[in-house]
DNA sequence: TGTACATCAGTGAACGCGCGTTCACTGATGTAC
DNA sequence: TGTACATCAGTGAACGCGCGTTCACTGATGTAC
């Protein structure tokens, strides 16, 4: 964090890094503007000249985060080569790995009390992008003819639910707990309710 | 809130409930035990004298939380005349009416870094317990022949993923955000979830 | 029933702390001529 | 290429605030005799 010039020259992004950095190791409740300054090897009002407000910073971490599931699941999305049904999978799939791989993003993006999406509109329409994605997939179904188009939207949902159910619990401590007393892992119990949930989905394959 | 007494009389009860009220109004950000006590009416030092310290009153509530939901899932268990099999759907409806008729206990009970539940096993021990109702209501359905040994476990996990997945998603505004997009409501969308969830498993009723 | 005393459950002032945010400042950089 | 000047992006001190927790205290209550 050692710095040769008074300028910075990248500021901004080493703020969100150190921001995420935090959020990871120590919990949100350890995000102050003046830690992120700190940890950034930064002066307490140097944080003022990139972002307005402690929650404009998370405001932007959200949103980054949206935009990054998005890609994900984008490229979840083209790298199945399977029925489209299976793509539903890949999806939610994707959607858990995500939270695994990108905790701080995922524990953010949830909690809007923090970022004050209202006050930023930016992060809500990279939300609606993400969701749209899922949405687009079981269109695909439906026109596949492998949903019946009643049923479509209510399955998106069930995807998304199940998909943020478990890393929701995963995250928080609970599945692996479960998985324990399964005499299981949490990575293992995943997988298998996504293949329960695909079986249901398609029973003839 | 006025007291004409010196000594309270139920001072504990009082500030777990404006602990409670205080969640579910301005978000658990709000929660100090300083606010909470005069919240209650109640001089700073006072919640001392029945709480170690913060931590110790949000496990409390914690705690609290989960027995209420077990037996939320318990009246839900034993309110079903069906299949074993619809007791799951039932359950999973107790769940998420939980997340919505308490909010405050709902959302502290599923985050740690709050209440460390490290240092209070009782926390630990009524998680379970409440988890315990769902593992049963899969074995009887095991036991009754409806579902497979080898599958049972993976769907009660299942079941738990999209009942909390849903009540996550609801809490946190995204549910209805996306029923408004759907041109329905989120309990519509809920119950909808839950309904093709039954049919999927029982595909001969 | 009265009294002395222990204990319980409040009060409110005080401690040190980290926070968000502001501000006058200054070093570094870019630009016009 | 050199210089004057504007602008950018830092610094670090300062503000007021609410926090968790402690502590000496005191009013209220319960108990033994």
């Amino acid at each position: 964090m050692k710095r040769t010039s008074y300028h910075h020259g990248a500021l901004r992004d080493e703020l969100i890094a150190a921001c995420l950095r935090l959020i990871e190791t120590e919990g949100i409740a350890a995000v102050s503007l003046r830690r992120v300054a700190r940890e950034a090897g930064v002066s307490t009002g140097a944080p003022y000249h990139h972002f307005a407000d402690r929650a404009a910073l998370l405001a932007t971490l959200s949103t980054k985060g949206f935009e990054l599931l998005a890609a994900e699941l984008t490229a979840a999305r083209n790298a199945t080569t399977g029925s489209p049904l299976d793509t539903l999978g890949a999806l939610a799939g994707a959607y858990v790995r995500f939270s695994r791989e990108q905790r701080g993003y995922f524990r953010l993006m949830f909690r809007p009390e923090l970022s004050q999406p209202e006050k930023h509109p930016d992060t809500i329409v990279a939300g609606d992008a993400a969701f749209a994605i899922l949405a687009d997939a079981i269109g695909e179904c439906v026109a596949a003819g492998l949903l019946p188009a009643d049923k479509a939207d209510i399955l998106g949902i069930t995807w998304w639910g199940i998909g943020h159910g478990l890393a929701s619990l995963w995250l928080d401590g609970q599945l692996e707990k479960r998985a324990v007393q399964l005499g299981t892992t949490a990575p293992e119990l995943v997988e298998d309710v996504m293949r329960t949930m695909s079986a249901l989905l398609a029973p003839g394959s």
